[in-house]
DNA sequence: GCTGAAAGGCTAATGGCATTAGCCAGATGC
DNA sequence: GCATCTGGCTAATGCCATTAGCCTTTCAGC
């Protein structure tokens, strides 16, 4: 390579700063040559355009995601599993607001091997519950919802009254649990 | 008035047409302005610029959910009204993915006496439940959560295996009503 | 060490969009 | 009838994404 200085990670590491810090709207190719200390086209020499950070950015996201998911179900099963999935979780959407909200849901191509390993480790947490084939598939949309939900409202600061929080979360995992254990009733 | 033609509600009525059919990306005063047949800066007779008319979107989308929920809920109670409530979201969200998505989730000033209506439907949903005080409150958020998060994924067409949705959400729904009937332990 | 190619930076130019300023016509209230 | 206000318009500015084309530095192979 010639220079030192820039890469694709490197940008990619740069737009994620711009993002916690400014929040997703304020993540432009201008903002980012900005922080390289780059004229803005030079960046189109490591990424294609906007759409492809953004969608970098997402993945490196859900990766660090599926990083803190992974450790939070390692050695751990049935009810303290998913707590601690749930914990991890909100944690981390908790400790980067802006980024996770910068995680797009949408499916893609480019990130549908990691998403794929995140929906493996929320099986996985679920496995003690013995929920087979296609119950599995639902219970993991719900367990889905219920973390992502939670995540995007408080990261928005949709939570406005003084209840604590972290009781809020604790009674949404129970009904994550108790509504798994006795999912029978379809 | 001179002229017949716009007003901000019109204004409003164009931007949601745009937003349904080309995602809320796609929502920018030039192509309210092309849809209105008539140059971008006459809106700004109408609206103050396009973050307002965002939030103008979202207070409309917010209304029409508050709507919804509304009639959902009336004439019924306990398990059965949490269910309609949670039937009804979805669905609105379903129908109009793009709408939903528009909803502004960060708490403003402008909204705020809509989503304090939607906050009174939700916890009138659960009043056969008996949760007093902060109990009610924190139910509240899970419930938001839950139906927030699957609406979200949904809409963002997230949820890609073959299951039937219907099924997953009415699991959802069941970790809902007996999560709260069990919200003893904390 | 020399050379040729490629990598990675740059400037210039284009086009979309938001926003502001200032103008003008027609409708309205009296 | 007339003054005024309402709601439209054009012109201008500035930011941003993107493309084209140039130029230098680095490095692989000799």
């Amino acid at each position: 390579m010639a220079r030192a200085a820039l890469s694709p990670d490197a940008v990619v590491g740069l737009a994620l700063r711009i993002v916690d810090e400014e929040g997703p709207g304020a993540l432009t190719l201008s903002a980012v040559a900005g922080r390289a200390g780059v004229a803005t086209p030079s960046l189109y020499k490591h990424v294609r355009n906007l759409a492809e950070l953004r969608v970098l950015v997402s993945g490196r996201v859900m990766g660090e995601l599926t990083e803190v998911a992974s450790e939070a179900v390692l050695g751990r099963s049935g009810d303290e599993a998913l707590r601690a999935l749930m914990d991890g979780w909100r944690s981390y959407a908790y400790r980067h607001p802006h980024r996770y909200s910068a995680m797009i849901q949408a499916p893609r191509p480019e990130t549908a091997e990691t998403a794929d390993r995140l929906i493996g480790i929320m099986l996985a947490a679920l496995r003690a519950y013995g929920l087979e084939g296609s119950a599995a598939i639902h219970a993991v949309r719900c367990l889905r919802a219920a973390m992502h939900g939670f995540a995007v409202l408080e990261a928005a600061g949709a939570f406005q009254l003084a209840e604590d929080l972290d009781e809020s979360h604790a009674l949404l995992a129970h009904m994550v649990v108790s509504g798994l254990r006795t999912a029978r009733e379809h």
